[in-house]
DNA sequence: GTTTGTGAAACCTTTCACAGCA
DNA sequence: TGCTGTGAAAGGTTTCACAAAC
């Protein structure tokens, strides 16, 4: 898993970037061609040659917005808010949480990973003097709408929300939910579609291998 | 955020739900033709009249799999396994906890929100005792491959992959993943993407409201 | 020779619109 | 009248296939 770049090879075809990603190389060139388009760069890739590592990386950073880094919030130090904190690879990624909020004023003033825990009054000074953005939101479903309500009226522009629900925002807000019981229910159905298709196959005498 | 059914109404339009999900009438109705079609059921919904709420569900929650219970398997005590396990909804959503492994041994007979942990070696026994399914794989990203091949082996059907890293898997198996970054990605580019259009909106003079 | 970028074709999804039913 | 189920239209995505570029 070392990056590409490192092995020697500072170029790639469509078709070796296909086969790692499972899909055809058409896409990939598809894909690639609107990336370039959407940053406005004519940094193409090189009939012949294929693309060239350094500067589709750059692209595509740019298109996914990780060239520049995005100060978050992190509302809630519960279990999940806790663990959060504790891996330490988001800063790595672009993301340092660069403040940590939360409502219990029993946990005000603590430090955990070593971020000191502000109060809730504090959020909308930290929002403006860390020029934050984004906002992590850890708290339990039944505090989860007002704690979004507070992250839209502070000028927040994006919630990565963990609350088992829906949280209504904004017009302009962007929101992405991350709920481990939505992921099971995936994984599960997944699982039964796969039991089903393998069950037709063997009724019907394996008609042609995988569906 | 009471249950429909619970509120004194039974039954449900396209248009209804429609509207709570912010998606055309028609589209309702298609998905849930094909939901009926899936489960190989009449109960159809009624013209004039609507969807019947507790059939509608039921044949949901079959198409899903949520009707039965899907016995899980823990694999990491670290930070996010140990929030997953204080969380304790999930078996409430039809996926208990039943096991819970881990391959230090310092960690082995201890106890986690009530879960004593297990070492790898029993593994094996326990996902046939108790006939557990779906694996939730929270280890760090550099022990995921090995600990992915070691439930692959034990007959897992699925997993819930936590490590920031894509897993291989053995025919057959499927899995979801769980990536704090990837969605934190996401999202910046949803927050981009509306900087964007925003910007062009203002330039040529704000065509039609929001795009 | 290899590989890109892109029209055209094939495929899939969403929306419209309406006959038919309660 | 109100609503479903569905054929047809519209819209979008993926794959194919090939001229042009290296």
């Amino acid at each position: 898993m070392r990056p590409i770049i490192e092995q020697g090879q500072n170029t790639l075809s469509s078709r070796e970037l296909g086969e790692k990603l499972g899909i055809p190389g058409a896409q990939v060139r598809k894909d690639l061609a609107w990336v370039v388009k959407s940053r406005g760069s004519d940094e193409t890739g090189q009939a012949g040659v294929g693309y060239n590592c350094a500067a589709l990386c750059e692209s595509v950073r740019r298109v996914i917005g990780t060239h520049r880094r995005w100060s978050t919030l992190l509302m809630g130090v519960g279990n999940i808010g806790r663990a959060l904190l504790a891996y330490e690879g988001f800063a790595q990624d672009g993301f340092p949480i660069v403040a940590v909020v939360d409502a219990d004023p029993r946990m005000v003033g603590k430090k955990v990973s070593g971020h000191v825990v502000s109060p809730l009054n504090a959020m909308q000074r930290l929002i403006c003097r860390h020029d934050i953005t984004i906002a992590i939101l850890a708290v339990p479903r039944s505090a989860a709408q007002a704690a979004a309500n507070q992250l839209c009226g502070a000028g927040i522009r994006g919630i990565l929300n963990f609350a088992p629900m829906r949280i209504a925002v904004d017009e302009g807000i962007s929101v992405t939910n991350i709920d481990v019981s939505v992921s099971l229910e995936q994984l599960s159905m997944d699982i039964s579609r796969r039991d089903q298709s393998g069950r037709r196959e063997q009724k019907r005498g394996s008609d042609r291998g995988a569906a």
